[in-house]
DNA sequence: CTCCCGGACTAGAACGTACTAGTTGATCTC
DNA sequence: GAGATCAACTAGTACGTTCTAGTCCGGGAG
């Protein structure tokens, strides 16, 4: 900066004023910082940017690098932060690399909120950070006080998929679920509710899988060694249900004519064109735009509410009427 | 920092000599401090740490968020990076967050170098941003000076695929490209020289593809259209033979009873334990360890090179012998 | 007793920016 | 024509660290 107001001939603080766009330059000058500046090159450094402002217009968000749904959401994050001023800084769990590593790089860049995408974070743990730094937790459930909530009505979603496949005439209907992961205990309980509702609940079936393609395929081979197998399948998430059209492609078992499949999320994988598949809808940009907004009240000092956003059934081709 | 050292009645100065762990305090004061610190959360302040130091040991990487492969890659640099006392600042490429955008988020962070995962990067840009920064591209090819290159050998790695395929007795073998993207020309070539090697350049098909499931379902419907459709098929990465298996499984092709698969990468999606994918690994440890050692090579003022690692081929489940 | 040495600690200047509180000179007002 | 007003610009401080160049004090050597 100190190069640019050099090669100008002016002070720093006015090359300051014309990088930063705001009124007290003359055009003249104005048109004649933005060519030096860019003729060498110079580009603000933020960390200065940042330590100077007391605000650091951050947010930090956590997410696993694997699974494609929290993709989808960080994508729409960083779209919706930047709408409103700020800035997605972005830190990846993964089998080698905890939550708690991910969280403490946030921590150190100064993030104004931290955005945990499907956290397992420990309570006692997520209380500390909630004490550091206003804390939301995207499609997490939590009654921890201090910390805000994002999610959609996992509940009522899984309800979605069991009315609809009702509707089609299915009554053996089984749930492979997401074992501990966030959200699973209310999306089994969506299921069972449901299934009561119509009177069905000799006929449900919960099924331990998991979050993967792996624990879907897992669940669907199990389902189809049973005397009567379901005749829908219910997955935790899409990739899980994945695994479960995988292994019911290579059996050559007929989707939907003998068995329909409904996934949750309506993740990228679910939008492929050769898979279409049926699948609950959290979408991904509202949960996004959602975070964010809820983010930005608890820095401007609001109470952290939860925000629960109601999901949508998206009818594709993996569901269909049951077989008589 | 300041609260500490009022509390623990010394300079702040003494407190960053505990805190960053070099001699120069008393054990006694070293653990009040410590103790201090924590019980009022203190975390240093990244930005300012970074800001005094004229090294910000950070390396910065962009990544395609939806691909696995990139996601395994990722999460190996955070490793490779640690362990070399360095940072890794990730942005992500997604259709709606350019890679210029998530370049120049690296930018203002004042990296020391970038490290750009399959970057397909214009020209023009790419020596823009050399000229700034030291500049790695992994899983990319370039001829432009200044820019250091990390990949593996892309040519040989589909011999490898062909040859495995020919020993099994495949003769039409086709491969589904990946059109513009980095590697697609390199592997292209290697699938022709190879088909040549084994004087089966007349049963050598090429189809263009992309990086996607809908690439490969798209290519492997067209090639079962054929009046004679190949027995095996290579395609230009996981994903894409991904949706390949796809529509093997659904059109109730056996696989490798009729027809051969084999991917490229050894993603998470090849190793899941349905699928077991035949594909050619290109050992993201291995990469990513070579890309960090040498972005920091760059760095310490070494001219770039081109390193290229030999890929390994890994027979799974999806390829067998040609049925007679 | 004096001198020196080394361990424990501190004052204060950087790092690159933003921002407050100015200064300057020209134009406007009556 | 004197004062007010305004646009255009600048000096200097602050942000939270690190680091250089010290200060202070106790004890061992001569």
């Amino acid at each position: 900066m100190a190069d640019v107001a050099r090669a100008a001939g002016i002070s720093t603080a006015l090359v300051s004023i014309v990088i930063r766009g705001v009124p007290g330059a003359s055009e003249a000058t104005r048109q004649r910082v933005l060519r030096i500046a860019d003729e060498l090159g110079y580009v603000p450094d933020q960390r200065a940017q940042k330590l100077r402002q007391s605000r650091s217009r951050v947010l930090g968000v956590t997410f696993e690098l694997q699974q494609p749904f929290h993709g989808d959401l960080v994508e729409k994050i960083y779209a919706a932060a930047g709408q409103h001023g700020y800035e997605a800084m972005i830190s990846a769990v993964a089998p080698s690399r905890s939550e708690t590593t991910a969280v403490n790089a946030l921590l150190r860049e100064r993030c104004e909120a931290a955005i945990l995408l499907g956290s397992e974070l420990e309570t006692d743990e997520l209380t500390r950070l909630a004490r550091r730094l206003p804390t939301l937790l995207v499609a997490r459930h939590t009654d921890l006080p201090g910390v805000g909530v994002v999610r959609s009505d996992d509940t009522a979603g899984i309800g979605l998929a069991v009315d609809h496949l009702v509707a089609l005439g299915h009554r053996r209907i089984a749930h492979i679920d997401g074992a501990g992961a966030p959200g699973s205990s209310d999306r089994r309980l969506g299921f069972l509710q449901a299934m009561a509702g119509h009177g069905l609940q000799d006929t449900a079936d919960v099924l331990a899988g998991g979050l993967t393609e792996t624990a879907g395929a897992e669940g669907m081979r199990y389902l189809l060694g049973r005397p009567v197998p379901p005749t829908a399948v219910i997955a935790f998430n899409d990739r899980c249900a994945s695994g479960v059209l995988d292994v019911l492609a290579r059996q050559g078992c007929d989707v939907p004519g003998e068995i329909s499949v409904v996934g949750y999320d309506d993740s990228r994988l679910a939008k492929l064109p050769h898979v279409q598949m049926t699948t609950v809808s959290q979408n991904a940009a509202e949960l996004a735009e959602a975070a964010v907004t809820h983010a930005l009240a608890l820095i401007a000092g609001r109470q952290p509410e939860e925000v629960v956003l109601t999901p949508r059934l998206v009818e594709r081709a993996t569901t269909g009427p049951v077989r008589p």
